[in-house]
DNA sequence: CCTAAGTATCTTAGCTCTAAGATACTTATT
DNA sequence: AATAAGTATCTTAGAGCTAAGATACTTAGG
């Protein structure tokens, strides 16, 4: 079907594009043509996302660890955030929250410590094998990203970020 | 921050353009510049997908009984499919095809039925009901997608699908 | 035919998440 | 101070998934 030689002439269909013509012919008037971006932005995190994954296994966790270790990193020196503030900005809720933290402090790879300031709170903090695995992990991830994104020539990749965060930005504003 | 008039001339900053340059002042020479795409396309999938199960739910229906309407309806007159089928092109194991199909059935959406010339088989079929349901459902959810992707001009609609395609293009084909 | 291998579906155990709520501490109001 | 309201974290129950494997049927090879 890919190599119908009756498609020669725009060799650049997909799945998304025959899930399309399948609701155009099935329902004509229904106009899905926003499932050609919809679809392929699922299908592309749903790929990229297993790939990144099964990248992280070699260090013992999943995606779920990945974004904690990577936020307390990225936050700079001391490498310390409340859970409060990783719940945040993880988007998730404290239950998962404190799953993901007793995982990675049983794999030592957090410390948690009471907050001196407010004896409500805590505080996460890396420790050094915390910080070479992320860091490590990190650079094997963004390699697998790289070397999808390398499909496109830099000055597409670049339009294509841009696209994106307009895109972005019209869910996050206009979702609530 | 994000009214800084520091930033003024480049109003086009966001959570995503912050975490790379966090990363950038982190670890210079770690070159974080796919985050750019692919971070932004993780937080799309998630958004928007959250917020079609939203209207979803009004049908009291989930994204994963969504996506099994949603190919029964697609794949036309009788609205049938083996279990089989609907696993393959759904990404799912078996166990939760049955899952889902459980609830489907309980629901009145689908009915079961054995496979008249293979006795290991069955035949899922969409209801009179399944059908109006996943109609409805549809369209209200491609209204979703529809508002959101209305941010973009035409011109750029059709030029982010085509990036996205060569994108998905070199992640199914390099990620085997 | 008969056996071995293959295929389709369901079952079970275990994982991670959410939603709701319990506990413990802090801050604001009187 | 004393009380009420707010906040941070953890706990529990339930949903939906995967991986592994059981069951039942079909197909291929001798």
């Amino acid at each position: 079907m890919r190599h119908n030689p009756d498609v020669a002439e725009r060799e650049t269909r997909d799945d998304v594009d025959g899930i399309v013509a399948q609701w155009r012919r099935e329902r004509p008037g229904m106009r899905p043509e926003p499932m050609a971006v919809f679809g392929r932005i699922y299908r592309l995190a749903r790929l990229v996302g297993d790939e990144q994954e099964r990248v992280y296994a070699r260090w013992g966790i999943g995606r779920g660890e990945f974004d904690v270790l990577a936020a307390l990193r990225r936050s700079g020196e001391p490498y310390t955030l409340a859970p409060k503030a990783l719940t945040a900005s993880l988007m998730l809720t404290s239950g998962g929250m404190t799953g993901r933290l007793d995982r990675l402090e049983r794999a030592g790879l957090v410390r948690r410590s009471p907050d001196p300031t407010d004896r409500r709170g805590l505080q996460v903090t890396l420790t050094d094998t915390g910080r070479q695995v992320i860091e490590e992990a990190a650079d094997a991830g963004l390699a697998v990203q790289r070397r999808i994104l390398d499909t496109l020539p830099p000055e597409d990749q670049e339009r294509l970020g841009d696209l994106l965060r307009t895109l972005l930005a019209g869910a996050a504003g206009g979702g609530r």
